[in-house]
DNA sequence: CTGTATCCCATACGATACTG
DNA sequence: CAGTATCGTATGGGATACAG
C-alpha cells in the first residue's frame, strides 16, 4: 500500500491515475503543455466539458499541484491563467504518450475502418 | 472529436483512459506484464479489489481487447489464465512509465517525509 | 477455483441558472 | 471573464452470499 497526501493506494500506477484520472484531467493537461491557457480558451479548446466540471477539475489539478492558477486583475473582468507547474511539468513525457496511443488506437480501430 | 467502438472521446489521451483508466484497471495490467495470471493469483497480488469488482475490470480489459482469457479446463476446479494480447502490449511503455511516474511522487510527496 | 447475484453507496459528471 | 449554486443522473465500486 501507498499512501500519498492522507490516501491510501494499492500501487503506484493508482497514485498516478488519481492524479490523471478521470474523464477530463488529462485532457485539460494536454492542452496546457504548449502554453498556460485561460478559462475559456480551455472552454473552447474541450467544447463537451461543462463549466462546473472543467472548474472542479481544475480544483483538483491544482490541489495536487499539477497547475498553478494565477489571477492577474481584481476586478471583473477577470484574467487567469492556468500553467503547468514544475511537479507538472514531470507528467509531460506520460501525456504525450498516452496520446499517441489514443491516436494509434483510433487510427487502427475506429470506426472509420470497422464500423 | 474521436470515435471508437461506437464511442466518442473529445481528445486521444481520452481514447486510452478509457481503456486503461478507473480504480483498477492500470494494477491489472501492470501485474499482467511479466507473465500471465490466474483469477486468484490477480487477487492475492491485489488484495483490496474486490471479487466482484475484478471480475468486472477484467471483462471490460477483454472487451477492449488488450487481454485475453484462457480457460484450460471444462470441469471445477476451472483454471483460467489472463495475458496481455499483442495489442496489450503495446501498452507496457505507457504502463511503466505510469508506475514510475507514481513511483516517483510516493518517493518525494508521501507521507513518510511531509506528514 | 472462478466467478455471479443482489443490494447499496459514493462519487463523477451533466444541465442550467445565476454571480462578483 | 471566471466561475458557483442547485439539482439530477450515471457509473464505479464495495460487501456479502451463492453457483458451476
Amino acid at each position: 500500500m501507498y499512501k500519498v497526501k492522507g490516501k491510501e493506494y494499492p500501487c503506484c500506477t493508482s497514485v498516478t491515475m488519481g492524479i490523471i484520472g478521470g474523464k477530463w484531467k488529462s485532457v485539460i493537461l494536454i492542452h496546457l503543455i504548449d502554453s498556460p491557457l485561460r478559462y475559456n480558451e480551455l472552454r473552447k479548446l474541450i467544447p463537451t466539458v461543462t463549466e462546473r466540471t472543467l472548474s472542479l477539475q481544475l480544483k483538483k489539478l491544482e490541489e495536487d499541484g499539477v497547475i498553478s492558477r494565477k489571477v492577474y486583475t481584481t476586478k471583473p473582468p477577470l484574467k487567469v491563467e492556468y500553467a503547468l507547474t514544475d511537479f507538472g511539468k514531470t507528467l509531460i513525457p506520460i501525456l504525450i504518450s498516452i496520446a499517441e496511443w489514443g491516436d494509434f488506437v483510433v487510427e487502427n480501430y475506429s470506426d472509420k475502418k470497422n464500423n
